[in-house]
DNA sequence: CGTCTATTTGAATGTACTCAAAAGCGGTGG
DNA sequence: CCACCGCTTTTGAGTACATTCAAATAGACG
């Protein structure tokens, strides 16, 4: 039986767009996950410790960043309703992790740990196509980011943050935008002003 | 039977570090390959093309790069013996691809195009997860990337270059090496005369 | 050997950063 | 509900890292 306007709405209908289940495996997927909420500011993971979940946001916005020598935080993933966060490595291999990840917003999401992700692949082996197939987009979302990163100055970088993610620049502080495009907020602050005056 | 010293030898044991085949899986593999030879300077893509294939490099040295509004080549990554190789999303979605793919050096490939790969989906379903496998860490790898770029100067960027890929630095001409890492040639050499002197 | 491309070197320039201070904004408690 | 506190954004001036342009040198390939 569906379950209809719960939690898993949401994770069924982002399933669905690559596999079919039948309720059966649904059932048994939706057993495996568990709901967690994350306050604003609070973490989700740190550097040192074992990431022992992928997480799918049903809710918030999360952040997955580094902290470099000095002190300055660079962004590499947000994550909004509908996308898969972890550190993946930590996850796979069950080493410490290098990542933090915290919420910009309350955040909810699905959790689901390694054990219970193992077994999944195990007895419904159409989720490794799934995550396959997540990971692919993922991936060609990064190497399009290198790529920009590249390519355009820290202006075109910026244009096509905000072509792209118009929701995000609503949503999220000008200085984690900064901290995703590789610039100073002073620096970003400047930007916009330069190109407010067209 | 499992063919011994053959083109094939390295590409299957690529394979048998994630999944493991039967000699049927083998012979059936194997037989939706081709191999093709890129002589050094010749393309494997060019943007506008449709990426049909993935591509396998047995041996020698491809690039993956775009050209931005200026002229100037940006490299995406390289690729050398026992790795995949190919613009994905022109392969997956059948659109015209935007990236070069060249030779450095004279390359020797096997290829699968979709339609076969689509076939072996099908009928050995672990390579699913063998492909799942491949794109998780290039995504691990590529995450990392995205992190240094944000977090390091060029010339800890270089630094750590020569020291994650020592074999690429002898066989990759400098200018290259600078296109991968996002600085100028001319910078580039500045850097590494700046570094011997220490 | 000659040609073409890559690398080195130097000088001038520009993009983005640092430091410092002021202004704006949001949340919290009195 | 207002006042205050802390954090973010803005603004300006000075600086540094990396680029551009130009020319000389070195190296690779036919």
């Amino acid at each position: 039986m569906l379950t209809s306007n719960t939690p898993f709405d949401l994770i069924l209908q982002n399933i669905g767009k690559h596999i079919t289940l039948d309720p059966t495996e649904v059932e048994f997927f939706i057993s495996l996950l568990e709901s967690k909420l994350i306050r604003r500011k609070d973490y989700l993971l740190q550097p040192g410790e074992i990431c022992k979940t992928e997480n799918f946001i049903v809710k918030g916005c999360l952040r997955t960043y580094s902290v470099d020598q000095d002190g300055v935080e660079h962004i590499v993933m947000f994550g909004i309703e509908d996308w898969w966060v972890g550190d993946l490595y930590s996850f796979l291999m069950a080493t410490p992790a290098q990542y933090y990840i915290d919420a910009l917003e309350d955040t909810l999401v699905l959790q689901i740990n390694k054990q219970n992700l193992d077994l999944l692949y195990e007895r419904v082996p159409k989720f490794e196509r799934f995550f396959r197939l997540i990971i692919q987009n993922a991936f060609i979302a990064q190497q399009n980011r290198i790529n920009q990163n590249l390519s355009f100055t820290a202006e075109q970088r910026y244009l096509e943050f905000v072509k792209k993610y118009p929701h995000f620049e609503q949503r999220i502080p000008q200085k984690q935008v900064a901290a995703y495009l590789g610039m100073t907020p002073v620096f970003l602050s400047m930007l916009r002003r330069k190109l407010a005056g067209k």
